[in-house]
DNA sequence: GTCTATAATTTGATAGAC
DNA sequence: GTCTATCAAATTATAGAC
């Protein structure tokens, strides 16, 4: 992949989880790295496909950053979920790109529908899996839901303070 | 206030718990009961002025819903709340307003931004007065997080079952 | 309250030259 | 890979007649 197609993408990915599915546009991004809307078309022959790879490249750099440590416990893996959540607002002040796009399901094409849900379906099932125990799908969802959604408070009250209280009794 | 006026917040709200904030256009509105764009703007002059009135009036019938019923208890209002979010899948196979217009923060306006975190604060004053105890805003961050992250999964799974797995630990 | 008509802008996308 | 030029469509919004 060209440089450029990478930093579009990277432009892409804040101005969704600033504003979703519609808070940016072709021309917009182009000016931001001093190009033109045709160009960006190149290198993404449509929004949706342009979408469905920032989502994709999301999902692939998420997974990399909660990846087992050597010698995990069942706590580790809901503490590197919540720690990679922590960040999103902490580090970016953004949402979890899959969150915002999760929420705007009907805007959605079917191949960006489809990297949602298995964004989604990948987490329930690698947590599960590190949990453990009989009530872990449930405990997976849950841990799940409530990142999601103090993440989305934490932005709504502009302080991480509400993150840390949602999520305080996660694992 | 109107019937039409009434007819268009129905649909604005409608449109916007399935696509979010751009997921609709005042022309859509407009074909969907008959009339002209133009006769929208009569009843709200801008889109951001219908989304914040749409937003008002869902808060209010929310907290209509979760009104405490004579002599409850600390889970009572949590029931009440999780029953509240069950039924927008259940019923209407929708988000919470305010859930996809937190996630779009970057794309309000001042007057819709100010809509949606009133509506947050005030259930989290709620729930922590109702709760009541020493972590008791703790538990209603955690609370409101939990049931706006398991709509989502929700919707996103296209099953109840995964709303369920994810609040069973509240209350 | 609703209409026609229209302005002004933005958007996603394409054709073809360099 | 980037450009110019352009298209077709959609969007928010306004003016003014009925």
């Amino acid at each position: 992949m060209s440089e450029t197609a990478s930093r579009l993408m990277d432009l892409a990915e804040t101005h969704i989880r600033e504003a979703g599915y519609a808070g940016f546009s072709f021309r917009e991004l182009a000016a931001q790295i001093g190009i033109k809307s045709a160009s960006v078309h190149h290198h993404f022959p449509t929004k949706a496909i342009m979408v469905a790879a920032v989502a994709r490249r999301y999902g692939e750099r998420f997974f990399a950053k909660v990846a087992p440590k050597s010698g995990e416990g069942a706590n580790d893996a809901i503490d590197l979920y919540k720690s990679a959540f922590r960040e999103a607002f902490v580090c970016d002040g953004l949402m979890c790109l899959h969150g915002v796009l999760g929420t705007e399901a009907g805007a959605l094409t079917p191949e960006v529908s489809e990297e949602v849900v298995s964004f989604f379906q990948r987490c329930i099932d690698d947590l599960s899996r590190r949990i453990g125990g009989p009530e872990a799908e449930a405990r997976a969802f849950n841990v799940m839901a409530t990142l999601e959604g103090a993440l989305m408070l934490a932005r709504a009250y502009g302080r991480i303070d509400a993150f840390d209280q949602a999520v305080a009794n996660l694992a």
